[in-house]
RNA sequence: GGUGGGAUGGCCGAGCGGUCGAAGGCACCUGCCUUGAAAGCAGGCGAGGGUGCAAGUCCUCCAGGGGUUCGAAUCCCCUUCCCACCGCCA
């Protein structure tokens, strides 16, 4: 959600800003209905007061033993009133809310306004493209031949799109999910062990819902929603609060599956573990002053950049566009490792600074000392990393001319000294 | 799933249906006192919103949502959450 005020005072910025994600965004209706809604509520209160003050006197009529009939049948008319007003302040509530919670977040005066992706800014390369000097496997050759991940068994169980992961290769995630956890917990992120459930409240702090409920599972019995990211979940965790600015930054790091009902997405080229409806992810949250966001969203980056360094592969980092940012995001870094078997480069991690965005549909806030008045925080949020992606980097990359492959070495210690994935 | 008990301001805690946004205590802030501190004294001290240059003023909020009533923190109904016990169960 975005600041109202702000954009009363200044509608065309506001409006050029959006029009930068999306151009078929229009704010004279939204300006509009904040118009109706003010004039609607000063109307509501008036009569509310006058009923008030009403009220009030009939106790007084009575206690100098005067009769209050009078009164009271002009109070019936001033609620009736009051209620029509209410009723419309309602109505008028309901359609700016509709509008202005589907509204993305305003990009950063950093972010390039641009709407096509491939205006994204690579502002980071590390390592090279591997050289295998042999005909090299993708990663499901290689899994086949490793008997490490199996899709037809997993079909079964589920359908397509939910890996299974047998001996070494649910191994090797595990590793990695362990490795990371351990890499930002030295960094000073609290590892949360989280809900995967969340319930609507929570979604629409995220600014999952309304707008993307179709991309949620959702478990209609119980109305709850199957997480899509850890973000979601976090975004619930401090809701309603008012935290101390001594308490900020709030760092976190969780592990958890995360599931994605991709509908509308299909792709051939996208087989095997690149685009999946379930795989793992660790992700970073923190909570921050508005003053340390940005300094905050170099961190996460530069968190997440330094893990994809440590595991050996080649990667790119690019400041997004305004077009190809999220819903919540005002700025946003994607780090992207090389796939060999899909000849590019894919996304392991999206760093974002979501501003006060998130905070403002939580309600989360914050106070300067003890008598500052409660403010809306910052919050970002980053992956660090997608494991399922990671998974195909690490085989593809690191594979060997008779198809087996060697264990990056900040890993074996998590594979009880392993250091290769052999038939 | 069943039964019973709860939910009030940062915390604790009171609140006959009628000046209750809410006693009292703790914590906190300001001033006095003090060499300094403590104690004591005086005052202040919730959030959101409308309006206004401002002082201010008005509205809303006692878990959430409905209802009864001229009037609800107080009465009724529903929901959620917490606690206890029973049932079931990793």
């Amino acid at each position: 959600m975005l600041d109202m005020k702000w954009i009363r005072e200044n509608p065309e910025e506001a409006e050029k800003a959006l029009k930068s994600r999306n151009p078929e965004i229009e704010l004279v209706r939204l300006l509009d209905l904040d118009l109706q809604r003010r004039e609607a509520i000063t109307h509501s209160e008036s009569l509310r007061a006058e009923q008030n003050k009403v009220g009030k006197e009939i106790p007084q009529r009575k206690k100098a033993g005067e009769s209050a009939d009078e009164l009271i049948a002009r109070l019936s008319e001033i609620k009736r009133e009051a209620q029509e007003a209410q009723d419309r302040l309602k109505g008028i509530e309901s359609g700016f809310e509709e509008i202005s919670l589907g509204l993305p977040n305003i990009p950063h005066d950093s972010v390039l306004r641009s709407l096509d992706k491939e205006d994204n800014q690579v502002v980071k390369t590390f390592g090279e493209k591997p050289d295998f000097g042999f005909p090299f496997k993708n990663h499901l050759e290689l899994t086949e031949g490793l008997g490490i991940l199996d899709f037809e068994r997993s079909a079964k169980i589920t359908g397509a799109g939910f890996p299974l992961y047998i001996g070494d290769g649910a191994r090797l995630e595990r590793a990695l999910i362990n490795f990371l956890l351990d890499e930002n917990e030295e960094a000073g992120f609290t590892p949360l062990g989280l809900p995967y459930l969340v319930n609507a409240e929570t979604g629409y702090t995220s600014g999952q819902l309304p707008k993307f409920a179709d991309q949620m599972y959702h478990v209609t019995e119980d109305d709850l929603y199957i997480i899509p990211t850890a973000e979601i979940a976090l975004g619930g965790l401090h809701r309603d609060e008012i935290l101390a600015d001594s308490e900020l930054p709030l760092r976190y790091t969780a592990y958890t599956a995360c599931f994605r009902r991709e509908a509308g997405t299909y792709g051939a080229e996208e087989r095997g573990l690149v685009r999946t409806h379930q795989f793992n992810k660790i992700e970073l949250f923190s909570l921050v002053t508005p003053e340390q966001s940005y300094e905050e969203l170099e961190l996460l980056r530069g968190r997440a950049e330094q893990s994809v360094e440590k595991l050996g592969l080649h990667y790119q980092t690019t400041d997004l566009v305004s077009g190809d940012l999220g819903q919540a995001a005002a700025k946003t870094y994607d780090i992207e490792v090389w796939l060999p078997g899909q000849d590019r480069f894919y996304e392991v991690s999206s760093c974002s600074n979501c501003e006060a965005y998130q905070a403002r549909r939580g309600n989360i806030r914050f106070r300067r000392g003890k008598d500052g008045k409660p403010e809306f925080l910052h919050t970002l949020n980053g992956s660090s990393l997608a494991t399922s992606r990671l998974m195909i980097g690490i085989l593809e990359c690191n594979q060997r001319e008779d198809g087996s492959v060697s264990i990056p070495e900040v890993l074996r210690p998590y594979m009880r000294g392993q250091e290769s994935l052999k038939k």
